[in-house]
RNA sequence: GCCUCUGUAGCUCAGUCGGUAGAGCAGGGGACUGAAAAUCCCCGUGUCGAUGGUUCGAUUCCGUCCGGAGGCA
C-alpha cells in the first residue's frame, strides 16, 4: 500500500512556520495541521502567535484554537487528533501539511508512535509526585528499579522526577513495563511518506532578535488584557504551562515592573527557541533552511520548493 | 580645583594578608514516548582599566594617567 505523502515545516518559535506553511499550501493545494501544544486552546490567541484569519489566507487549519483551557491535553491525544484532521484532509484530496513547532508531537505523529489508550491516572501521578517531593527521586527510583531496573537505570542518571512518576504510574495502571511500552510502540512503524522543512538560523541571535521584537509586538496587540484573562480563568495541568501569561504574574502583583516581567518573558522564550532547536537538529531527516539568509517568506517558499523538487517528492 | 569611593566574565558583583581568579544571571551543548511552551543533565581563560615602579613574581602594594560615582568649594 502507498505511503501517504505528509508535508512537515519545524522550527523554533518566531522563526516563521505559520508564513512559510501557508505559502506552500497555497502553492501545493494543502491544508496546515498544526502541532503545537498551546495553540490547540481557545483564549490564548496573542501569546502563542497562533495563526490569524488574514495569515491564514483563506488556507484551512487543523488543531488549532479547539480546546477550553481548563482541559489538560497529551501527545497520546494529539497523535489520534492528527491521525484524524489528516484523514480529512486527504479525503478532501488536498496535501496535508504538518505545522508546528511541539517536537515529541511532531516526531511521535510521523512515526507512527503507538499510544496505549488510559495508560495514565491523575491521581496516582499526584500521589508520586507527592512521593518524590517528600521522600526524594532516589526512593522513587528504587520503587521503580524492583519492575523496571531498565529504565530504573536510565533514569538514574538524571534527577528527573517527573519520568521516574510517569514510568511507576505507568506500570500501575497497565501492569505493563514503560520500557516494554516504549519498545513496543515503535513497532508499527510510519505510515507516511514524510518530507520536513526545518526553519533554522546561521547566527542564533537572529532568531533571539525575532523573538525580542515578537513580544514587544504582543504587548502592542494587547497581551497585558489577554493575560488578564487567561490568569483569571481556570487552567489545565496543559494549559497553564504556556509561556506568555505566569510570567507576567508578578507585574499584576505588584511585585515587579512591567519591564522586569517583559524580561523574563523574552528570556523564558529564547530558552524554549533554542531547546525546540536541540531537539529538531538530531532528526537527521530536517531539510534544513537558514532564515537568515532567505529572509522573506516567498524566498523561504521558494527554496522549500527547490528542496521538494530536488527529492523528487511531489510527482507531476 | 581639592577630597573620597570605584574600574575583575556579556551583566551584577565576590576574591586574591603578593604566587595570573569565582559566584549568580545571561549564554552554550545535550537528553527527551501520555504535563513537552513541560522536565532534567553538563559547561566558567577573562589583556583582573592603562602605564611606570618595588619584588624572584603584581590583578593584589606604591606612583601617574584615563573612565565612572559622590562630596567639598
Amino acid at each position: 500500500m502507498m505511503k501517504t505523502k505528509i508535508l512537515a515545516v519545524v522550527g523554533p518559535t518566531a522563526s516563521g512556520k505559520t508564513g512559510l506553511s501557508v505559502a506552500l499550501a497555497k502553492k501545493y493545494n494543502g491544508e496546515v495541521i498544526s502541532a503545537d501544544s498551546m495553540q490547540i486552546y481557545k483564549g490564548m490567541q496573542i501569546a502563542t502567535a497562533k495563526p490569524t484569519e488574514e495569515e491564514m489566507q483563506g488556507i484551512k487549519h487543523y488543531l488549532i484554537d479547539f480546546l477550553e483551557t481548563n482541559i489538560s491535553y497529551s501527545v497520546g491525544q494529539y497523535v489520534l487528533d492528527a491521525r484524524k484532521a489528516v484523514n480529512s484532509v486527504i479525503a478532501r484530496g488536498k496535501l496535508p501539511i504538518l505545522c508546528g513547532g511541539t517536537g515529541l508531537y511532531v516526531d511521535s505523529f510521523l512515526n507512527g508512535i503507538g499510544f496505549v489508550d488510559s495508560s495514565s491516572d491523575e491521581s496516582i501521578r499526584k500521589e508520586l509526585s507527592v512521593i518524590g517531593q517528600e521522600r526524594g527521586a532516589e526512593y522513587l527510583l528504587d520503587i521503580l528499579s524492583k519492575f523496571d531496573p531498565e529504565s530504573a537505570k536510565r533514569l538514574g542518571k538524571e534527577i528527573n522526577v517527573k519520568r521516574i512518576v510517569r514510568a511507576i504510574e505507568f506500570y500501575l495502571v497497565t501492569g505493563k513495563t514503560i520500557t516494554d511500552q516504549n519498545e513496543e510502540s515503535r513497532l508499527s512503524g510510519s505510515d507516511f511518506d514524510s518530507l520536513i522543512i526545518g526553519l533554522t538560523a546561521k547566527n542564533r541571535q537572529y532568531i533571539y532578535d525575532r523573538i525580542n521584537r515578537r513580544v514587544d509586538i504582543m504587548l502592542e496587540c494587547g497581551l497585558l488584557d489577554e493575560a488578564r484573562n487567561v490568569l483569571s480563568s481556570d487552567l489545565s495541568e496543559t494549559s497553564s504551562k504556556a509561556i506568555g501569561y505566569k510570567q507576567l504574574l508578578p507585574y499584576f502583583n505588584g511585585e515587579q515592573t512591567l519591564d522586569e516581567c517583559v524580561d523574563r518573558l523574552k528570556t523564558e522564550t529564547r530558552r524554549y527557541a533554542k531547546r525546540q532547536l536541540t531537539w529538531f537538529r538530531r532528526n537527521e531527516n530536517i531539510n534544513w533552511i537558514n532564515i537568515d539568509e532567505f529572509k522573506s517568506t516567498d524566498e523561504q517558499a521558494q527554496e522549500a520548493a527547490r528542496i521538494i523538487d530536488e527529492k523528487g517528492f511531489i510527482d507531476g
